[in-house]
DNA sequence: CGAATTAGTTTTCAATCTGAACTATATGCG
DNA sequence: CGCATATAGTTCAGATTGAAAACTAATTCG
């Protein structure tokens, strides 16, 4: 018998406990206070209320925000009087002369933006371009061409680039920064050049899963802020997904999570592109609803109007796709939410297009299959669109910046 | 726009960083590297190899299990001479003097058994009884009862009890001690008094489900030696589970996640006790399979018994019903692997009886519906059966035990 | 028996937080 | 205007802690 495996939580050991480690771990809690606060009191804190916010003394704040201000990752923002008593206090936050860029390669198109760190998106620009079946080192010299135009407008605004993310619609190892299989980029097995994107970024660039990116935009910047726990699904070619929880990207093991396009929804359903059966995608997937609905081919976007169009029109044939789609998404968003205990469902993607008709489908659907698991006001289609994986990748290296800031200090 | 929040990591914020915690970080290191060691390479380790172990300093380490010696946690096992040249260093383990009580209540029995912090099951009762409708008051007296006996005979052997663990068959609330709903125990909304139990433990005694605990008992005593990450199908009256990722249990964002029982195997299935449809647990709970094999009633273990009789004779009917929860078995955790990317399946509670019969049909199905992902030699079944859930619960007592010393360590 | 080797302890030092005293800058009232 | 009061922020002594190095202890090898 043996007990004693794992009991300090099971990956590599952490670093040994310094001295020096609890000012580390104090830095993160001071950038994290000041990033909180801004959207709490709506007022940028003061080295006095970060001090009540963290529970450290005011002596430790001063000293804290001093060594992240040599760093360049938090600023004074003048004093700030609220017509109190005392002697004003000198309002913090995040610097928005430095930033993240956040990256997209899709099977239409290419995007670059850039974040400061106080999350406004400072420069954006999209180039579109089919990107099925070309050679990847291709795709990415047009990547890094569009990424030194933005980086080129940020410097021109004085900000600095410390790190990126860049979604690619794949199973992707974060860690070497390889696409596994991008079966609709036609791409498998290949190791990016991420280090060409921003080569005098400190922290470099870091790959992640399109879906997961989305799901990561829609926390911060869309239904997040209403929803801790929720199930993401993302309609591209294929049906992607992210799995928030307490408000954390859920990635599984080996970050593959979230791969709710394969749950199996009919045991006696069709052949699926995976080599299962009955999966969700063979329902709610673009090819699948395009073709139940007889839109004609065409490219991805064009279709899609064609389908709302119909749809407006009360065309037979497209409602009953969407009603099949919806129905079929319900189902395995009721499997999700009681296999992890989830309370809410976010549409992204294509989906956000065919809101209005798929959503109450997948309501109906959820009530049939899990009553009281998903309240109808917890099923919602996200408003961000095409933009929610690139934000979702520079919100990513943002996050990043602000959980390490001793790797970009100054040595004292 | 926030990309403000959750910048920290959501919960609660974390005790402030003082220089003392990093100590209590240290003491949490070095017992847990202590936990380790036994089973690693099959020695007590020394403070040398604590250090080297941990990256700490020897001067560090000794002081740190000095601290730990004096709170009782850890004992020296004498001299380890191990014919190596050099002073031979003091071997050191977790204490047998201390130890946590596991507890389980279920619908024909209730148990309790005394863990010592080496992990060794020193004392184990189980007393049958129909608990199925009777008052909680009633149920947790006759619990305390057994629980003292237990407690009794450890004390006797010299064992100090720290803590405690509970594991019952439903929607638990471990914060609270509460029992949102045990269906097969005909209780709702139940706070136990949980308090009453061990009355002389300072960590108290917490409530879990059953079906994690089991979960957790198969990861520490069973397959978790050889899987990271798993879904652990635990079959009673109903069909539930737990989700071991990465070494961990996953409980999800309010501590119920593993309900695989309600996962939707078959849109056009019958209706299910949670008013949903087509539930696993409609084909693989134990009154579907019984009524499917034309098993007359009767207690539940007689019933198994039988089942497994008609199947040893080669029963058409027994081997359909077995072959069909089998075949949704594998279905449910296709979907499951696909959504968390999980690699494992074991089979645990009623299963493990019906194994040989029903493993190789879930085989068949993940291969069907989820190709590649979960390889044959990754189904496995339990071997630990009915004290899987004690064990858990104990073996979560001892965890916290170990991961919080400095609130049993003397104040110096 | 002495050299070599490994275990564990003692000592000194640097990093860091706390707490209290202190300085700085505002408001409010006579 | 001037002084009491209040709040912000800084400085400095004190306590805790781990690292590094010197030191003591116990064993094996020849």
């Amino acid at each position: 018998m043996s007990l004693e495996k794992d009991a300090d939580g099971g990956g590599p050991r952490p670093a040994p406990g310094r001295v020096e480690d609890v000012r580390r771990g104090n830095l993160v809690r001071v950038l994290a206070a000041i990033a909180r606060a801004r959207t709490d009191p709506q007022r940028y804190p003061t080295r006095a209320d970060l001090a009540s916010l963290t529970g450290l003394t005011k002596a430790s704040v001063s000293s804290l925000v001093a060594e992240l201000a040599d760093s360049g990752l938090v600023m004074e923002s003048g004093a700030t009087r609220d017509g109190e008593r005392g002697r004003p206090g000198v309002g913090l936050e995040l610097s928005t002369r430095r930033g993240v860029v956040g990256m997209e390669i899709n099977v239409d198109y290419i995007s670059a933006g850039v974040l400061d760190l106080g999350g406004t998106l400072r420069t954006h620009r999209t180039l579109e371009c089919g990107n099925r079946g070309q050679p990847p080192g291709s795709v990415m010299a047009r990547l890094a061409g569009l990424v030194s135009e933005v980086a080129a407008e940020a410097s021109l605004a004085g900000i600095e680039i410390l790190g990126g993310g860049l979604a690619v619609p794949g199973l992707v190892d974060t860690a070497s920064g390889t696409v596994a299989s991008a079966p609709n980029l036609h791409w498998q097995g290949v190791a990016l050049e991420l280090d060409a994107l921003l080569p005098a970024a400190p922290l470099g660039t870091v790959l992640h899963n399109e879906a997961n990116c989305a799901a990561l935009g829609e926390l911060w910047y869309g239904h997040g802020l209403d929803f801790r726990d929720y199930l993401f699904v993302s309609g591209e070619v294929g049906v992607g997904g992210g799995l928030v929880i307490g408000s954390r990207l859920f990635s599984g093991p080996h970050g593959q999570a979230g791969e709710v396009g394969h749950v199996v929804v009919e045991p006696s359903g069709p052949a699926c592109s995976c080599s299962g059966r009955g999966c969700l995608e063979t329902f709610a997937g673009q090819e699948a609803i395009f073709s139940a609905a007889g839109i004609p081919p065409g490219t991805a976007s064009a279709r899609l109007s064609h389908l709302a169009e119909r749809l407006d029109a009360g065309d037979a044939a497209a409602t009953a796709a969407i009603e099949r789609a919806g129905h079929y998404l319900g189902i395995a968003a009721a499997s999700t939410a009681r296999l992890m205990n989830l309370s809410a469902v976010v549409l992204g993607g294509h989906f956000t297009r065919m809101g209005p008709w798929i959503a109450p489908a997948v309501v109906r659907s959820l009530a049939d299959y899990a009553p009281g698991v998903v309240s109808p006001a917890r099923v919602a289609v996200s408003e961000l669109g095409q933009s929610a994986a690139l934000l979702g990748a520079a919100g990513s290296a943002l996050r990043s910046v602000l959980a390490s800031p001793y790797s970009l200090t100054p040595a004292r």
